[in-house]
DNA sequence: GGTGCCGCATGACATCTGTCATGCGGCACC
DNA sequence: GGTGCCGCATGACAGATGTCATGCGGCACC
């Protein structure tokens, strides 16, 4: 901890918010941005690039995920500290994001001084989870799609027929018709449109 | 302009990124956020409670939308200035923004620098639009779906059936099929789903 | 005061979607 | 080496959805 300063990689996609957020760190006296990039996929390098002590990371980027980006950081950079920031509260992604190595999840929500005391919480050692997400979590329970049904959810989100979706995932069009079924089952709802909209809710998708 | 300050009113639901856009302007020397609000339907309250000469509006918030806010403030405080500002950059939008008497419109993915200069530019008499989606709304053309087929489509949105949608309009089933289906038409799509994909996408929902 | 568009409706039809029963090979677990 | 789950498939059926032709009253525009 050379100087004292905390030095943070901060990874979003939207410029505007992301250095809006420099800025909002930058008042810290003891937090200094050294980093930024927009896309997920380049979250990685400029980690390995900068020597920094905590990475901030968006989850709705382009490239990777800010969970994926997670995930590898974890892997790669062990003792590096994570906090993931999002737009949304769904309980699947505080799962995803705790399961990914995560040590802080924050929603843009939250007052913005939460940011940096996070910041400094998660380089104490401590863990930083809204108390509400984290119950809704736990009462959500897990993610009840398996990974095929997880898969034809998603690709049928943007509307296309049975026909296309089984081209695209090289199945039969009465197995696609199957997986929509068990999922539309498992998520107590009448169409797949209904199943998409749910399974985004809760952040299984 | 007593003091040479330019006093903002700045409307954003999420926390933390109206915070730390607040905190972006106040770096500014001559820019001062006198007002923050979450809600759009604070925001008429709020503008004639701080006498502002600007103010910056997300379209996405709870209560009305900045557009909604916009055509109110337009209507009520003429000389008022108006920044929208939005995480879409879909051609309806800026159409619908530009409708709503708003003075500049601008896009959260461009850079932060742009923000205090809209808010300069605008203070200035100057209009702000990013040429890019200039175009592009004028070249995606106006909205081709008659209030009715909008109204169906948007109730539609959520996966309801079409006994659901001739409930809630006090519509037969008949019609509301006839509304989806030339609503289907006119996007060049092939089921309600994708119609509501791409109608969002535009901006025309 | 026609002509034409819009809102609303009906009925018939083809297609798509969701459900269910059933089957088979692979694989893991006891 | 059974038993059972998972992935994948088929076929049949009911119900939902999308299309089309057609009709009627209201209203605006020339």
């Amino acid at each position: 901890m050379s100087g004292g300063m905390i030095k943070v990689l901060l990874a979003e996609d939207q410029s505007m918010v992301r250095e809006a957020l420099a800025a909002l760190l930058g008042l810290e006296d003891d937090i200094e941005v050294v980093a930024q990039v927009a896309r997920g996929d380049e979250v990685l390098a400029a980690a390995r690039a900068h020597d920094i002590d905590v990475a901030l990371l968006d989850i709705e980027m382009p490239g990777a995920t800010g969970i994926e980006a997670a995930a590898q950081l974890h892997k790669e950079l062990p003792g590096l500290k994570l906090v993931v920031l999002t737009t949304f509260g769904r309980p699947g992604y505080l799962r995803s994001a705790m399961e990914a190595g995560a040590d802080a999840f924050l929603v843009k929500d939250a007052p913005a001084a939460q940011l940096a005391e996070a910041v400094r919480k998660v380089l104490a050692g401590e863990r930083v989870i809204d108390p509400t997400l984290a119950a809704a979590a736990l009462a959500g329970g897990a993610n009840p799609l398996t990974d095929r049904e997880r898969e034809v959810l998603r690709a049928a989100a943007d509307g296309s027929t049975n026909a296309e979706l089984a081209a695209a995932l090289h199945l039969s069009q009465g197995t696609v018709r199957n997986y929509l079924s068990t999922a539309i089952q498992k998520l107590a709802v009448r169409n797949r449109a209904e199943a998409v909209r749910t399974a985004r809710e809760k952040g299984w998708l």
